[in-house]
RNA sequence: GCCUGUGUGGUGGAAUUGGUAGACGCGUUGGACUCAAAAUCCAAUGGUAGCAAUACCGUGUGGGUUCGAGUCCCACCACAGGCACCA
């Protein structure tokens, strides 16, 4: 047998040396961007998951290679974060330390797997040639006036001590640590991400993402159609307002809530009698965790503001105002009008709070439970005997014309906090003067680098630790050149993704966040594959970040990604997430070292549908193993005759079309299966010629791209496989002769027979009563009608 | 609760989109080679009945459309992922 891991060392070399894939702009050439969401290289190296994802990222940049086009597959380095942060803390070494030494170990790994990545673009995203280019951005953003800072709760992480956002601390849960947050004001950077809701949502008609993902997208924006309408506060000049998508249903309005963060609490406290009672509230709503406060299925709680009452304006009706932790202050205005007649939050609270239930839709039975569906107007003055959307058509037009209301869109996503009170992130480059306020660091002065320091814990006010290091904080204004101080807060480790495939597009670039030039060349990333988990904050910030920069005019495209897909996971052999706990966990060295690269590879591709989890089973890596070594075995019996040996010609040109269509539908599974039916039907002959081989070789290359090269070079077939062409198949070669004709009875297969590809319809309906079987089963009965499907089946009905 | 998906042999998974269900691989069983084992090769392999030809059953469950349904329609069940007191 051969020698695989001294053969993929070679090819490797020769990959290396020659630089194959390195790639420049050609004008002439059509270009594909195969784009792969760059690691984290954290401590652990490679898992064989990412086996996978590079894999078939290789496999598509090989394959438009081969078929002529420019291809752009770039890799880069995520680096940011927490982990190398934790890992800093501990061994007291800087944190670009760890990452170094880690990235150094994915690289390698990824140089084992056999990657055709062009490495000339390699870049971190804590290289400070690259995060002077997201500080200038986020400058953008700031001067663009999308940048502010607010003092506003947000989730709060007692354990890492760090702000979250909204989508790192979901359900209550600190993404990092798994532990209950809580909430904490804090003076935060906020990106204006919400205005640009209705834009990400026009966006995606732009894309080619999975409906999945697309739905996650819409349902993560939230946006809902419905009206503004402002209640009167009795005694005052003031008034509460409110969202509702059912203004339809405001004659049946009884009450309003205000959640326990809402301002006029505080504004109102000398008018509401029970200050003390509703502070109190205030303070248990605080102390308890997200997942309690919005566990729906919790009794309702709340509490009644005595003295200030609020006038229901569509019958100046006076109802009563409750605080509760139902309502969300971060929804909407922070406060409802609550119809209990039809809503079932509504209901339970008014239930327990003995407030009037007023039916105003036709319908079920409300003595015992809210009705939501739909019915006709009753108790509603004028839109009685009027449905739905008539009636809040009617009464939206009532609240504009009487000055109470206006139509109005609301939106579940929120402004982007960009703030975090760590070391380990792009420091935020803006300085605070008393005179000048806050000021941008000038252009110039980028990037506001990371220092060195001896500790790199966050400190227990919860400021970053850069708070503590006098040199970096203390600056002069750029406007006045008096003392100032600099931001100490960074930036989430979302930022630095949020743009680097622009920049893989003129990684060197010193002057703009990338070449323009190369930016319209390289144009949108035509197929970008990540994981199902970055559906919506990934892909949303970074098509936020985007179509911000396109609309400053520093991006040619506004849409960034055309095709997103994403992979199904690689799970441990007993079907569960690979774990180290659970001692499930297949390392892609070992796997490497024990049948080589090539049949890692293909084992990977070939272990099921690319978009599906699949279960690891060594065994069948053993199997793809075996396949390549018969392949390897050809060798020995190739003979000196011209062109296609002569009966394997249509299956040949059958699997050039086969693997070709596979690969662009990402069918990987079944393009490999393909190769190997087309090596059983090779291995029935005693020789081949060097065409057959040279022809399974290539279809094969992208997957086994060493050992195919390696056969190609023994064999002299041709010329190295990187740089050649994909087989064209010839579409008159891909018919048989003949084919197995099936005769059904009545829609049961009852007989098959080999019949010429030419057959006639009528020779076909002949050739199929010859059949001895059919014979039996339509013997004595009255045929009804026949049915003929060209070159597949004859079906004779019968009474 | 809502929104996406998915459900096929012992197993991973195929099925040209309404036309032979189970391709290909794994596993299992039998055989060849070998002193023996490994490796390799050959054969069989959805279930039931039968010596066999063949018949019946079979793609989560129950209905339906059709000459014909894994595929389409209706209802339901189970699992996975996402969202969720969003007014």
């Amino acid at each position: 047998m051969y020698n695989f891991s001294e053969i993929e060392k070679k090819w490797q070399k020769y990959w290396d040396d020659n630089q194959s894939f390195k790639v420049e702009m050609d004008e002439n050439k059509k270009k594909f961007y195969m784009l792969v969401e760059f690691p984290y290289p954290s401590g652990v190296g490679l898992h064989v998951g990412h086996g996978r994802v590079y894999t078939a990222s290789d496999v598509q940049a090989r394959f438009k290679r081969a078929n002529n086009y420019n291809v752009l597959f770039p890799m880069g380095w995520d680096a940011f974060g927490a982990p190398a942060e934790q890992y800093a803390i501990k061994n007291h070494i800087h944190p670009s330390e760890a990452v170094q030494e880690n990235i150094k170990v994915f690289k390698g790994q990824m140089k084992s797997l056999g990657l055709a990545i062009d490495w000339s673009r390699e870049f971190a995203t804590t290289d400070p040639e690259y995060y002077k280019w997201t500080q200038w951005q986020f400058l953008q953003f700031y001067k663009a006036g999308l940048a502010y800072k607010d003092e506003k709760e947000i989730n709060w992480c007692p354990n890492c001590k760090m702000g979250l956002s909204n989508e790192d601390a979901q359900g209550g849960v600190c993404e990092r640590c798994g532990c209950q947050t809580t909430k904490k004001l804090k003076n935060q950077w906020v990106l204006r991400m919400s205005n640009y809701a209705d834009k990400l949502l026009d966006g995606l008609a732009d894309t080619e993402f999975l409906d999945k993902v697309k739905t996650a997208q819409v349902n993560w924006i939230g946006k809902s159609i419905g009206a503004s309408v402002n209640f009167k506060l009795k005694d005052t000049d003031d008034y509460l307002e409110v969202f509702t998508t059912r203004a339809d249903t405001l004659f049946g309005a009884t009450f309003m809530v205000v959640s326990p963060e809402h301002p006029y609490l505080e504004k109102y406290k000398d008018k509401i009698e029970n200050i003390d009672e509703v502070n109190k509230y205030q303070e248990e709503a605080k102390k308890k965790s997200e997942i309690e406060r919005t566990d729906a299925t919790k009794e309702k709680t709340g509490v009644k503001l005595e003295g200030l009452v609020a006038i229901n304006p569509i019958n100046n009706k006076e109802i009563p105002i409750y605080i509760s932790d139902y309502v969300l202050v971060n929804y909407g205005t922070g406060a409802i009008m609550a119809v209990p007649a039809h809503d079932e939050r509504d209901y339970a609270f008014a239930k327990k709070f003995g407030i009037d239930i007023i039916q105003v839709l036709e319908g079920g039975d409300i003595t015992k439970e809210a009705y939501i569906g739909d019915g006709v107007h009753i108790n509603s003055g004028f839109l009685d005997g009027l449905g739905k959307q008539e009636a809040i058509d009617k009464m939206i037009e009532y609240l504009e014309e009487n000055n109470i209301g206006h139509s109005q869109v609301n939106y579940r996503l929120q402004d982007w906090i960009f703030s975090r009170q760590r070391f380990w992130g792009e420091p935020i480059p803006m300085i605070y003067c008393e005179d000048c306020g806050w000021v941008p660091v000038p252009d110039e002065d980028l990037p506001v680098v990371l220092p060195n320091v001896s500790s790199y814990e966050p400190t227990d006010t919860g400021e970053s630790p850069l708070a503590n290091i006098d040199e970096f904080v203390n600056c002069k204004c750029p406007k006045c050149g008096k003392d100032a101080k600099r931001e100490t807060d960074t930036m989430p480790n979302w930022a630095g993704s949020s743009w680097y495939w622009l920049r893989y597009m003129s990684p060197k670039c010193d002057n703009a966040i990338a070449d323009m030039d190369a930016m319209k060349y390289w144009g949108k990333v035509d197929l970008y594959d990540g994981g199902m988990e970055h559906a919506t904050r990934h892909l949303l910030y970074a098509r936020f970040w985007n179509i911000f920069l396109h609309e400053q005019g520093l991006v040619p495209n506004s849409e960034p990604f055309s095709k997103r897909i994403s992979h199904g996971m690689i799970l441990g052999p007993n079907g569960e997430k690979m774990s180290k706990s659970k001692g499930n966990v297949v390392n892609p060295n070992d796997m490497i070292e024990n049948y080589g690269a090539d049949a890692l590879r293909t084992y990977e591709m070939f272990i099921g549908d690319y978009s599906k989890d699949a279960a690891w089973n060594e065994n069948g890596l053993k199997g793809c193993k075996k396949f390549l070594d018969r392949v390897w075995r050809l060798q020995e019996v190739l003979n000196d005759n011209e062109g296609y040996t002569k009966e394997l010609e249509v299956i040949i040109n059958k699997t050039i079309k086969k693997v070709s269509e596979d690969i662009e539908n990402l069918d990987y599974n079944t393009a490999v299966s393909a190769l190997m039916i087309l090596l059983n039907e090779i291995e029935k002959h005693d020789s081949i010629t060097k065409m057959d081989y040279r022809t399974l070789i290539t279809l094969l290359n992208p997957f086994a791209p060493h050992i195919t090269e390696e056969i190609n070079e023994r064999c002299s077939l041709g010329d190295t496989l990187c740089t050649s062409s994909w087989p064209i198949y010839n579409p008159d070669k891909i018919m048989d002769d003949t084919y197995e004709m099936v005769v059904q009875v009545n829609g049961k297969v009852r007989g098959k027979i080999e019949v010429s590809t030419d057959s006639s319809e009528d020779e076909m309906k002949s050739l199929a009563r010859e059949i001895d079987n059919v014979k039996t089963h339509i013997e004595g009965k009255q045929v009804v009608k026949e049915i003929v499907i060209p070159k597949k089946l004859v079906n004779i009905v019968v009474k």
